[in-house]
RNA sequence: UGGGAUGUAGUGUAAUGGUAACACUGCAGAUUCUGGUUCUGCCUUUGGGGGUUCGAAUCCCUCCAUCCCAGCCA
């Protein structure tokens, strides 16, 4: 095949390595293995719970496979156990991957649309006799099964007539037995060191109402019959999925090589994504749900998709992220920090500025007169010149960060203390006076004064401060709630210590705080909108804010190395 | 102890018999009207042992470690 196909120029121009996905499909694509030289990959859900970050490596790898060799990628809801699906779950996987920039068209299908040919192959498979009814109990069948290590045990009922098959398996499908007493069984090999080829279930009876079909069935198809006939009938050509299906394998290709089914699609396993401090499997996720521990799937603090949107990363943030991981058969963990890195280096280009004072206090400009008003100019973005200004309202009286001010100041502090001078953002220098407490001892109102010839931040004498505040319009500003959110865990491994996660929980994970002061037009701002509170770190609304009582989410801290030197001090 | 897989800096991923590298993290410094951004530098790597070869992360043997599998879940 010519060179082009081969590598993978980038818009830099620099060659990237290819995983060992684009390897096989490369090299099935040179060698002609490929019908109408078009590859077709699937992202196949299950409807029963939401999608969470781990999803996201998927979504990209099979939609992204298609869009970069030109092919096509189906979403498929694989619903084949109605006891644990639902609507709600089939609509919140669609608005997730839209979300992401995703787009499956016309090729959106259920594993319950095949519901028809399945059962169909499956009376074909008992005419061959390569199949059977078994009405062992679930116990025996367990127990027949044998071990890791020792062969199992051929069911009595594995050389029942075909008739009684047939018979037998029509019953199953009528309602005429209980859950449980007959299962269909492929008919492969009991002494298999590979458990799931040791005659594997091919359908079983199950009594549950289904989201599409209703009540239309009561035997429903197995995934290892299921997963790789739905595959054959779209025309999938590289079914990939995650590294603990490696040993269904020989069972996805026994179906594919059932009569009459189409023998093209190729399962390959890749590692699924796993992020420390966050716990990813969908159980769990649904346990913190019910327990009440976060508000719903939708938490700020879960890995879920729609958390992570409600929390305000972008998807370009997301997809970033996944594309750093890479594509491998290792287990392996990532750094939350490469998450975290991601979503700042999107949202340092593209969020709009704000000042917003998370934790008041008064700061009084003594020599200021009482009742000016002046605007400054303030630029939206200084990573972004086409973003445009904004005006400021200044006073006497402003709001600045509690944080912003130390009456004894240790060692490294550039900011406000009794006779330093720092600059207000954009604004005037101003130098502390004295101060204001409470009965408590804690500081209520900075004085200062301010240097008129310091307009715009700067003086003619070119004299230079250390420290630069933001600052809101005492009279101007409104109030908001901020929610401070923070890992939902307080370890890498949640439950590591003593097996089981909930002992690992972050108490400060969510931090409500109801009164900072906000520049006045962030009451209108909307979900969405990415914006960076100045010097504090990266928020979004979120869909409970309304004009007249703004909340916004804290989606990351900026990198804070004054922090780090202070922990370093132990301060 | 059956079967299936996997071992490259702290983390993730490249290098397909020819100088072990990139990113994140961490550390140090410069710049800065955000203690942000940007920039510079530093730290640390082929699981062990044999073998083949002029030459091995790569091929062979062997040992070790880790993960997955005994649902009528997916």
């Amino acid at each position: 095949m010519s060179e082009d196909v081969r590598t993978n120029a980038t818009q830099e121009g620099e060659e990237k390595s290819l995983n060992f996905i684009e390897k096989i499909i490369e090299d099935d694509l040179a060698n002609g293995r490929v019908p109408n030289n078009t590859i077709v990959t699937r992202f196949p859900p299950e409807p029963n719970g939401y999608l969470h970050v781990g999803h996201i490596k998927s979504i990209c790898l099979n939609f992204g496979l298609a869009q970069k060799y030109g092919g096509i990628c189906h979403l498929r809801l694989d619903d084949t156990n109605p006891a644990k699906e639902d609507m709600e779950y089939i609509d919140s996987i669609k608005s997730d991957i839209r979300w992401l920039g995703f787009d499956w068209g016309e090729h959106e299908y259920y594993a319950s649309d095949y519901y028809d040919q399945l059962h169909e192959i499956a009376i074909n498979l008992i005419k061959q006799g390569l199949a059977y009814v078994d009405g062992q109990t679930p116990e025996q069948v367990k127990e027949n099964r044998g071990t890791l290590t020792t062969p199992g045990k051929n069911s009595p009922d594995r050389d029942r007539s075909i008739e009684e098959n047939l018979r037998l398996f029509k019953e199953m499908g009528e309602g005429k037995y209980p859950e449980g007493t007959y299962l269909l069984r492929a008919k492969l090999d009991m002494a298999s060191p590979n458990i799931n080829m040791r005659d594997p279930a091919l359908y079983r009876i199950k009594f549950a109402e289904h989201p599409r079909t209703g009540n239309k069935w009561c035997v429903y198809p197995m995934y290892d019959f299921t997963h790789p006939i739905s595959d054959a009938i779209e025309g999938i050509t590289h079914s990939i999925c995650t590294l603990e299906f490696e040993d269904h394998r020989p069972a996805y290709d026994w179906a594919c090589s059932i009569d009459g089914i189409d023998h093209t699609p190729h399962q390959y396993e890749f590692a699924r994504l796993n992020i420390n401090y966050f716990v990813m499997s969908k159980r769990k996720l649904l346990n913190l749900v019910q327990l009440g521990i976060v508000s719903g799937w939708d938490d700020p603090r879960m890995p879920t998709i729609s958390g992570i949107r409600r929390r305000g990363y972008s998807p370009e943030s997301m997809k970033d992220f996944v594309s750093r991981v890479g594509v491998a058969k290792v287990e392996s963990v990532v750094d939350y920090s490469l998450m975290e890195f991601c979503v700042r280096e999107d949202l340092n280009k593209r969020a709009k500025r704000v000042m917003a004072v998370l934790d008041p206090i008064k700061l009084v400009i003594d020599n200021y007169p009482e009742d000016k008003v002046e605007y400054f100019e303030i630029e939206n973005n200084p990573e972004d010149p086409t973003a445009g200004t904004r005006k400021m309202a200044f006073c006497k009286e402003l709001y600045i960060e509690r944080e912003d001010f130390m009456e004894v100041p240790p060692k490294g502090y550039h900011r406000l203390y009794i006779g330093n001078e720092i600059r207000l953002k954009t604004a005037y220098y101003v130098k502390a006076t004295s101060c204001e407490k409470d009965e408590n001892g804690n500081v209520t109102v900075v004085h200062c004064t301010y240097d008129p010839e310091s307009r715009g931040g700067e003086t003619p004498d070119g004299r230079k401060v250390k420290g630069t505040s933001h600052w809101v319009s005492a009279r101007h500003a409104i109030d908001g709630e901020v929610r401070l959110y923070d890992k939902l865990f307080a370890t890498e491994y949640p439950g590591g210590e003593t097996g089981n996660y909930l002992d690992d929980l972050n108490p400060d994970s969510l931090i409500v705080l109801q009164n900072a002061k906000l520049e006045p037009w962030l009451a209108d701002a909307k979900p969405g909108e990415y914006l960076q509170f100045m010097r504090s770190g990266y928020f979004t609304p979120d869909y409970d804010s309304t004009p007249s009582h703004p909340v916004f989410n804290r989606t990351v801290t900026l990198k804070d190395s004054w922090a780090k030197q202070k922990a370093k001090m132990g301060l």
